[in-house]
Formats: structure tokens, sequence, C-alpha cells
DNA sequence: TTTATTTAAATGTATATACAGAATAATTAG
DNA sequence: CTAATTATTCTGTATATACATTTAAATAAA
């Protein structure tokens, strides 16, 4: 049986034409594009499908458009000027070689610092816990989480084996927005050797910092340090 | 004078809505909204236009849309779930401290890898530039550049005290794609003596590496070693 | 020549309509 | 009761049209 060639939109027909005038160095930045109209005639479609073309490679980043004025090739920077972060918790259960184990959980009072982030009054107190992750029975990243005592009164009464803290918090209370912060750190004597990472040629790790909001309060805070051979943002090179 | 109130789209007011149910929790992950035919006559708008907030909204990732089923809210990560990258050059040029000082430069020939990230044929010479940007007299990063001689013959002709190789190099042969690497690093003996971090408690660094395409061919590859107190990405938080 | 004014062109917003395709709900036949 | 069919709902694509707003170019007035 002969594959029926699938029916293509015409305003991906468009899309697929300046995206290959604008990478092939045809149009060159800054260069003056068909308006609407021309497009729409060029290809006999009505100027909303045209219109639809040039709108979606604008919000792409690959064209910028101005009223009146007309629309032009962009940099070409913001295509791939942004790093998508990368879960490894969740690519190591996929690929089904996950376990972890629960170092401490204990209900603190907040530093003043971490009553801060959390917005938490002072002397109140969080629950904090220690888990570390593991891949193949080999430590992935240690975890630190401090999570609102109030948005996860049970949270300590729950068995870990299985499902994540993060898991158990994004079930019982999903949160609306996310904060993250990424950084290089070197590792205290007891998180190397926590991470088995003591032989280890370059023990610099990755440091994901992380904040969970449920409207307007804070529900969790986690701080995950990575051995930087474990985390690379990017694609291929070196 | 009165300042006139500035008149909203219609389909911006729909959007306000939407995410306003949306991060007040009031919709819930999966939550199911009004379809596009209920909301175009909740709103007494047309069909286009209701859609127009929903589509946007989806593009965005706050919601999910499949053909015969309707709008979902979705999971918020996607969202805030990416870096952008920081031009720490550009930022110290803007704040008007910047400085640099070219290490070195010289043609080689690319060692087997570099050949290869590069596309060139075997025994192919390139550019190397060791550069050291500074801030305030204090250095930034250390860059090492490998440039495609076939790109631009002159680049050894050049100073660099006002432009970068990189500006240059945006100039003559501006790239049509780029691709990105991030990782934390621990710098060697020479790069600390030359980031001036011997004496720093942590030396550790952020290492990017750059490389820019112009249609199928590599202009140049860049890896930059940052000290990790000058590269954080994110916002606020600790 | 310089400065206003007008005009044209381009994008932005909005509507009404039509039909296709996918997913689900309701109905019907076995 | 189960399975197949039908109908409905909803999103996806596409057109034609209208008018608003912004920008730039052409024209007219000083």
């Amino acid at each position: 049986m002969v594959k029926t060639a699938l029916k293509l939109p015409q305003y991906q027909l468009i899309k697929q034409y300046l995206k290959h005038q604008i990478e092939s160095g045809e149009w060159p930045l800054g260069y003056r594009t068909p308006s609407e109209n021309k497009l729409a005639k060029q290809f006999s479609v009505s100027r909303m499908t045209a219109r639809r073309a040039l709108q979606e490679l604008s919000d792409q980043g690959l064209l910028s458009r101005t009223a009146g004025s007309g629309t032009f090739v962009a940099r070409p920077e913001s295509q791939a000027a942004s790093f998508e972060i990368i879960d490894l918790v969740a690519r190591a259960q996929q690929a089904g070689y996950y376990s972890n184990r629960l170092l401490g959980i204990e209900t603190v009072v907040a530093s003043r610092q971490m009553a801060e982030l959390m917005l938490l009054d002072s002397k109140q107190p969080a629950y904090q816990l220690t888990m570390l992750h593991l891949e193949r029975n080999r430590p992935l990243l240690l975890q630190q989480l401090w999570v609102n005592t109030a948005l996860a009164p049970a949270l300590p009464k729950q068995s870990f084996n299985k499902i994540t803290p993060d898991a158990y918090l994004d079930w019982f209370a999903s949160s609306t927005s996310v904060d993250y912060q990424l950084m290089a750190v070197m590792p205290s004597q007891a998180q190397r050797h926590q991470l088995a990472l003591q032989d280890q040629p370059s023990p610099v790790c990755m440091q994901l910092n992380r904040r969970c909001w449920r409207q307007r309060q804070v529900v969790s805070i986690s701080a995950s340090v990575i051995p930087a051979a474990f985390y690379q943002l990017g694609h291929h090179l070196l």
C-alpha cells in the first residue's frame, strides 16, 4: 500500500519558505520580507493565512515586525539562546534504574534567610528533607528540600520508597509557578562523601535551586547538588 | 491633562481573565477551560478572537489544546523551565567598564576533534585566539576562540582594542544559528592564574561553549571559562 | 530648502463564515 | 449487555472583509 502524502497546511508551507530564505542566508539580518499582502498573492492564499506564517516566525524570534514599517529578519541569537532545564530524576525514573535514600527528615525552625525565601513568619517551622537520588545505585544528585508545613502537613507520614517528595508535593499541592537558579559550586566535604566524589579527579558540581509557588505562597524550596559530569546543558559539542 | 485610558484589545482582556483563573489556582492543573465558542459568547466576541487568547496562552505553555477534546490547564514547569543565556561581555560594555587583553593569536592546524567540530578537512588551519575580558580591570572571563580561516581571512590583521573578535565576526560573517553548551568545570592552574582566582576560596567556574554557524559552515567555536561568582542563571533566590 | 500636510503601505484588531478532522457522547443494532 | 454506528462538540485551517494605527514616502506650503 502506498503511503498517502500527508497534507501540509498552507501556512506551514509559507513558513518553510520563509525559514529557508533566512537560514540559507538568502535574506540577511535586517532584510525586509515581502509584506502580508505580497506573500498572499505570491502563494495564492488570503492575507490572514500569509499573516499567520509571518506571525508565528515572529513569535519564534526569527522575524521582527513593526506596524506600518514591515517584517524584518531578526538576530538568530534568540533562537537557541536558552536552555531547557533537565530533570535528571525524571529521566532516571523513565529509564527504570532509579532509586533513592532518605538521609534525613526533621522539623526545623527556618533560618532568617530561609524564612525570607519561603515568605514565612519568623520562628515558623518547616520540614527539612535530605535526599540522595541514585541511578543504577550510583549517586546522581543530593537534594535538600524545605517544605511549607502549612501546605503539606502530612508529609512526614509519607514513605518515599517509590514516590519522591517532589512527586508527592506535585500531587498534593501542585505549583502554579516555579523559580530556578543555576550555578557552579564546589561541594563540601560531606557532600563529596555522600555523592561518592572523593576519588574523582574533579568534584565540581552544579547546584540547581528551585522555588515552587502556589498562588502567593511558597510550597517548597529545593537545592540540588549534581556532579558536573551528569549535568550539561545544551546539545552535543565538545 | 488627564491620561487617556489605553484601549486594551479584547483578546488581551480574555487572556488576562484566563491567566488569572490559572494563576489563582481557581482552575487546577488539567482543568478543562471553556471552549472557544463558549468563551466567545461569554465575552461577546467572535470565535476567532476568543481562539486567539487560548492559542497564545497555549503557545506560551500555560494551556494545552487537542483537537476534538478541548483546552486544558498545563503544567506550570514549561513556563519558567528555561534559562536565557547571559552575555557578560555585552553587559560590561553597556555598563562602560569593559576592557580586554589579547593573550595570543596564532594560526594552528586544527586537532582531530576540533576539525570535526568545525567541519574542517584534516590538516586545515584555523585561527586560535586567547582573550581575557575584563570589567573594571578585573578578569571577567577567559575565552578561547577558533575561527574558520576561509570565512574571515583578514582576522589577524584586525586590532581588538575596542571591538571584540566576536563583534568583528558578527559584522563580517554574521551567523545564522548558534549552538550552546554549558557546564561546570574546575579551571586549570594556568586558567586560575589568568583569571586571578588563586586566592579565591572556591575557584569553580562555568564553561560556556558556543558554535556559530553560517548556512552549513562553522564560522567559529568559542570556549569561555567564567568564575562561578560571575555567572548564575535564573532570578533572585538564595 | 525646510516644514507641514497628505497619501500610501504595512501591520494590528475584529468579525462572520465555512468546512475538515479528531475526540467524545449518545444512540442504535446485535 | 456489548459493540457498532451516529451525532455532537471542539479544535484546526482557510477565506473575505472591515477598519484602526503606525510608519514612511510623496506632496504641498511656507
